[in-house]
DNA sequence: CGATGTCATGACATCGGTGTCATGGTTAGC
DNA sequence: GCTAACCATGACACCGATGTCATGACATCG
C-alpha cells in the first residue's frame, strides 16, 4: 500500500506538503498541488488514520455497545428492535461528522460490557453510546473522565447524559388526541409493571385528563400485560373483560404498544365488537408493520428511535468538542407526532368540554 | 493516557518485554510479569490499536456497509429490518476471533458507498461486508485486491463470494410440509414480480409438487403484491378472489411473506373462511411479532437473517486468513427452519400419495 | 535600498507500539 | 571444564502520518 512518502517522491515534493495537499492546513502552490493530486491518484494512496491518530491524537471513532446491560428482567422484544432505527440515526449524524462508528453487541451478556469498552478505548474511541432495548435504568462500569459517554433509550443514577422517549408527553398527547374527537372514558391497558415506560404513561394518561377536568377512574386502568409472554394472551383477554364490564364502559382504549392493540383488535372481533364503531383504540409505538396492516389502519404515537439516535449523537458530539456539561439537566426526553389513522371514530361530546373555554 | 514507556519505567523493565507480557509471544519470567502486570493496573494502562496496527500491519477492524446500494426499484421494508439481525449475528462472530466491526450506513443513497468503502480503507479494514435490505442482485464499485469483501443477502455478476437465503429450498420445505399434511391443491400469492426471492419462491414450489407428482397448475400461482404500497391492498384482495373463485379451490394458500399472510387472514375472515379450517395458511419470513401474534398463529419457515450474518462473517474470515477462493461457489445459501404454529390443518388425503412408495 | 512580512516548501522530531538482532546469564551435553 | 543451547531481556530502528521550526524567494513599505 502505498505510503505518503511514496506519494512525496512521485511528485517530487516532501511529505509534509502532501500532507497539506491533504488537509489544507497551509496555503500549496496550484500547480504543486497538482502534481500531488495525480501523484495520489495514480498510486492509488490512501492515507492510514492509525498513523493520523497515532500523531493528532483523534481517532475520528465513537463506540456503540447495544445489547443487555442491566440485570434487570428480561423482556424480551424479539421483534421490537428499536436498535437499528437509533444506531441508523447515530451512525448518519456522526458520519456528517467525519465520525466512524464501532458497534457492538453483548449478545445478552452483561458481563461482556468491560470487554467491549475496552476495546473501544484501545481504538482510543472519542465518545461512547450506550443503546438499551427499551426505556430502563442501567448501570455502566465507570469510564475515566477523559471518554464521555451518552446513553440512548436509558439512563442511569450517575446522572450520566441520557436520551429517552417522552413516554409521558407521548401518552397525554395520545390521550388529548382522544379528547379532541369527543372521548372522554379512555380505558388503558398497560405495559408489564416492571416497565419505566408504563408508570410514565399512566402519568401522561391521568395528566391529560386532568388538564380536561376528566376525573381519574383508577378501574379503567388495567396492567394488561406480564413480563412472562407465555401466559400474556389470556391475561390480555381477562383485562379486556373486565374493562368491557364496568358500568360506565369506555368508549376508547389505549393499549400499551401496537403490538397489543393488535390482540386487542382480535379480542373485540371475538366478542362481537366493531373498531372503531363500538369502541375506539390505539396504541404506541407506531410499529408500522401493525399500525399500517391491521383492519381498520392503527391510531398511534410514532415512538422517535431514528430521533433518539440523532439527538444521543449531538449530544455527544457537543461534549466531545469540549462543552463542557452545560446547566441542562442531563436527561433528554424525545417526543414523537401523532399518526393517526383510522381507529378512533370522533363522537358528539355529551357535555361542553371545559377545554373550549380554556383557551 | 499511559504509555508502554510509562509502564516499562514504573516496571523497571524495557518496553519492549512489557510488549511481550502483553503479547506473549516470548517467554517473561513471571516475576518480571507480575511487576508488569502491576504497572498497568497502578496506570489504568492502556495499548493504542493505532500504534500497533502501523506497526503490525493489522487493524483488527472490518467494515460493514448498509442499506441502498442497487439502483433498482425501491422495495421499502419499513418493517421488515433484517438488516439488525445480519448485523448482529456477524459482530457476535466476529468479536470471538477479536475484530472490531465498524458500521456505515449508506442512508438509502448509493452514491455515498464509494466515500464510505474510502473511510474504511483509511482505517485499514482487513474485510468489508455489504448488507442487503432483501435478497437481490447489486454491482459494487471495485476495491482493491487486498481487502476481501463478502457479500451479505445479496450477490453480484463478478463473482463476489456472498451469502443469501435458499428461497427455493425454503418454499419447496414449506411446500412439502403442506403436502405432507394432505394438501393438493395449494395457492401462492407471491411476492412483487421484480424480486429475486419471488422466482426462486416460485422453483421451489414447482419441484415440491414435482417431487410428490402433482400437477403444477399456473392458475394457482399469481403475483399478489405491487412494489408500489399505495394499491398493495386492493390487489392483494383480488387475488385472493381470484383463486378462492377457482373451480377446483385450494385448500392451502402459501403467501408471500408473514406481513402479507396477516392481510389475507384478513380477507379470508371478511369472506367467511375459517383458518385453517376452511383454509389453511402459510406464511414466509418467521417475522414474529406477526406470526406469534396473529390468530391462529401462522405457520412459516424462518428466514435467517442472524444465520445469513454470522455465515458471512465466517466466510470473510477465512478469506482474511489468507484462504485462496476455494473450489466452492462463491454463492452460499443458508436455510431456515419450519416453525409450524396453527394455520395448517392436516388432511386425509383423497389418493395415497406418490410419496409413499418412493422411500 | 535595506528591513520586514508573506508565501511556499522542506528538514526533522515525534506519536506508541513491535520486529530484529544482540547480549549476558544458566543449564545441558560430552 | 568447555561449548552449545536456551532463556530472559534490552537497544534500536521503523511503521506513516503531522507539528514545529527553518529557509529561500518575492512582494511591500518607509
Amino acid at each position: 500500500m502505498a505510503t505518503i512518502y511514496d506519494v512525496a517522491k512521485a511528485a517530487g515534493v516532501s511529505p509534509k506538503t502532501v500532507s497539506r495537499v491533504l488537509n489544507g492546513d497551509a496555503p500549496v502552490n496550484q500547480k504543486t498541488r497538482d502534481a500531488v493530486l495525480k501523484a495520489i491518484g495514480d498510486l492509488n494512496y490512501i492515507p492510514s488514520s492509525a498513523a493520523r491518530t497515532m500523531r493528532s491524537q483523534r481517532s475520528g471513532l465513537v463506540g456503540m455497545i447495544t445489547g443487555a446491560i442491566s440485570t434487570g428482567p428480561e423482556w424480551s422484544s424479539p421483534a421490537g428492535l428499536p436498535e437499528i432505527f437509533i444506531v441508523q440515526g447515530a451512525q448518519r449524524l456522526l458520519a456528517e461528522y467525519g465520525k466512524t462508528l464501532l458497534i457492538s453487541d453483548t449478545g445478552g451478556r452483561a458481563d461482556r460490557v468491560p470487554n467491549l469498552i475496552q476495546t473501544f478505548l484501545e481504538h482510543r474511541v472519542e465518545g461512547l453510546i450506550y443503546v438499551a432495548e427499551y426505556h430502563q435504568k442501567v448501570s455502566l462500569p465507570v469510564i475515566g473522565r477523559n471518554t464521555p459517554i451518552v446513553l440512548a433509550n436509558c439512563f442511569d443514577d450517575a446522572g450520566t447524559p441520557a436520551v429517552v422517549p417522552d413516554d409521558m408527553g407521548g401518552q397525554r398527547t395520545l390521550v388529548q388526541a382522544l379528547i379532541d374527537d369527543g372521548h372522554e372514558r379512555i380505558g388503558f391497558l398497560t405495559l408489564p409493571d416492571s416497565l419505566i415506560a408504563r408508570d410514565l404513561r399512566v402519568e401522561g394518561y391521568k395528566s391529560a385528563l386532568e388538564e380536561n377536568g376528566i376525573r381519574f377512574d383508577p378501574d379503567l386502568v388495567v396492567s394488561a400485560a406480564l413480563a412472562d409472554p407465555a401466559h400474556e394472551f389470556d391475561r390480555l383477554w381477562d383485562s379486556v373483560d373486565r374493562i368491557l364490564r364496568l358500568k360506565d364502559r369506555p368508549t376508547a382504549l389505549c393499549c400499551g404498544n401496537d403490538k397489543m392493540a393488535m390482540q386487542v383488535y382480535r379480542i373485540l372481533h371475538e366478542r362481537g365488537l366493531s373498531i372503531p364503531d363500538d369502541i375506539s383504540v390505539v396504541g404506541y409505538d407506531d410499529y408500522r408493520i401493525i399500525s399500517e396492516h391491521v383492519y381498520p389502519s392503527l391510531s398511534t404515537i410514532d415512538l422517535p428511535y431514528g430521533t433518539i439516535g440523532i439527538r444521543t449523537a449531538e449530544t455527544l458530539l457537543r461534549l466531545m468538542d469540549g462543552a463542557a456539561r452545560t446547566g441542562k439537566a442531563p436527561v433528554d426526553t424525545v417526543s414523537g407526532p401523532l399518526v393517526w389513522r383510522n381507529s378512533v371514530k370522533k363522537r358528539d361530546r355529551k357535555v361542553t368540554s371545559i377545554t373550549q373555554w380554556r383557551s
